[in-house]
DNA sequence: CAATATAGTTGACATTATCTACTAACAGCA
DNA sequence: TGCTGTTAGTAGATAATGTCAACTATATTG
């Protein structure tokens, strides 16, 4: 019989997410924690990146997004500016504000994800990192 | 520099979740995904199970989890009965109905269990598994 | 050019998660 | 026994996240 994933990786998401909200009280800034992963998924691009970008990569429905950026940008967190080749879509980047969270944010997350790991092998890891990857794509072919 | 694998496992976790939406229409009983969950959990337990072991189990609020389960017993699909050892709690059980959709479930998630498996092995599976519960347990135990 | 597709926005709503305060029952102990 | 602290479950309020449909403006393609 097959081996139900499923519910140990709810289990592990969970914990993840109270987890990290214990160590970086987003509320700090007025952020919530989805906040936070926009902002970072903004500061680790070496390009420029569209609000389309970031769909594409975490699959976040579009209207939420576009929401959530609205209110980063409202806080002065992110910027905007023009994609010169395309005018519907803008450019994302951070205010020096903005890159000051992410710095704090970076700090407890590596915490958080040390803990995590604790007694597991950097290939342990790396096998975990693959095979989350790999299940993602199996079930996005599907859909 | 340590590996970050918090992005993969929240990709992951979204790709199920829309899976098992798209696979079993929840919808058809008036359920929610959270309400089939707990469905299953009361279906899989051996023993007489408690809301409290729910909540000791998947880590959900209780006040949420006792909204779920009250809504659960006036949608007939679970009952409870009373705990003689214990007044203030109650065993939960599944109504011929609830015993109907579980396994409804079941199907279409072995679908998607399999599906999200293809390409791996047996032993991959059984890793992943084996590091989810790891981790979680890493991070539960410094609440 | 016309038809079609894409990026982003807005509105409305559903689902999931959290926190506080509370009641009733239990368990331990002087 | 009666007091004290703890536990299981409930209720209220609210925050956070996720979804869907309709819409505007621009881009792309035939």
């Amino acid at each position: 019989m097959s081996e139900n994933i499923k519910e140990p990786l709810f289990n592990l998401l969970h914990s993840v997410k109270r987890s990290l909200r214990h160590a970086i009280d987003s509320a700090e800034f007025g952020l919530t924690p989805l906040h936070l992963r926009v902002l970072k998924i903004i500061a680790n691009q070496d390009k420029q990146v569209t609000a389309n970008d970031i769909v594409q990569k975490t699959l976040i429905d579009k209207a939420q997004l576009a929401r959530l950026i609205k209110e980063l940008i409202n806080l002065k967190y992110a910027e905007k500016s023009d994609n010169p080749s395309d005018k519907r879509s803008y450019f994302l980047g951070l205010s020096p504000a903005g890159i000051k969270i992410v710095t704090k944010l970076s700090t407890a997350e590596s915490r958080v994800n040390e803990l995590m790991k604790s007694g597991l092998t950097d290939q342990e890891i790396a096998d975990f990192s693959r095979l989350a990857k790999r299940m993602a794509q199996n079930l996005n072919q599907h859909l």
